[in-house]
DNA sequence: CTTATTGCAAACGTTTTGCACGTTT
DNA sequence: AAACGTGCAAAACGTTTGCAATAAG
């Protein structure tokens, strides 16, 4: 199981402007806007951080029991969301993904193996050297990403 | 399913000078040299690239028929090269790992999203960023990964 | 003869799917 | 009414584990 404790700066855009953009999207591919999918995208803005689509099946099996979401449509939405951009994932290999509200401007992340806590960052420089590297190969490139992994002040100073 | 085609170089050290390394591991640490993992070794040093665990498998089962290995075995063996610094993977998030022969250096990876080829870089300058950045974090880096993901020069010549 | 290793099958954790039923448009 | 979305349970996927049998030292 991956470790719950995540820290990312909050959304920089309201929650009305989030949800229109949400609802244009679903109207222009023919999709419907449910209760699921409103609730699913108000906890990813309320909850700062990066989530399992288990923990956000928490947590609103707490907030919304009445709405008895199952986790399937969790990893549904999640997806729709993501290949529309509006979330970002990270991947954690056999562990599973984390997701994030995918607002904000293109950033890779620096990972505690031992608290779990996921920064994050972006360097022009990495930035440009990967593309140069991709064009050096000859390969049009659609993404990337990189992952530092480390342990951050705060487990170095807990002795053991 | 993990896509197949990878693409490496050659190793770099004979396999008698492999094999007497793994037999000097496994002798340091009481544990045996088996048929098993003597296979498991061969298998991966003549066939260069990068293989899943399930991929090694079915070599082994097509070169070896007679020794029975089962794929438990293989990803046991796996995990002991690994943790020794003879192999080295990369994580493909949910649809798991890819092992090849670690005896070269550090190195970053390319990869294209329509074939599944698996090129290898270095580049000091992204070497010398990570930690740096780590640095300004107050983390200790323990590791990194750098995924580059593109279309390959091959598989944009092929039309649609 | 002791200890590690094996194959097998079952268990694991995450994710996906088929399907009958519900909801949105 | 048509089409899409839902929850549920079952299946799928890569991986790990318990265990009795086997092989290495």
């Amino acid at each position: 199981m991956i470790q719950e404790n995540t820290v990312t700066t909050a959304p920089l855009i309201s929650y009305e402007t989030l949800l229109a953009q949400f609802k244009q999207l679903l109207r222009s591919s023919n999709l419907k806007f449910t209760k699921q999918r409103e609730v699913i995208l108000s906890t990813l803005y309320s909850h700062t951080g990066h989530f399992t689509p288990e923990e956000l099946y928490q947590l609103i099996k707490q907030d919304f029991p009445e709405l008895n979401t199952g986790i399937a449509t969790v990893y549904r939405t999640l997806s729709l969301l993501e290949s529309a951009g509006i979330v970002t994932s990270i991947s954690f290999g056999t562990q599973g993904k984390k997701y994030e509200l995918g607002v904000k401007a293109h950033h890779d992340h620096i990972i505690c193996t031992k608290c779990g806590k996921i920064l994050e960052f972006f360097d022009e420089a990495i930035e440009k050297r990967q593309a140069r590297i991709a064009k050096d190969f000859g390969f049009i490139m659609e993404d990337h990403s990189l992952k530092i992994f480390g342990i951050c002040p705060e487990c170095q100073k807990k002795k053991s």
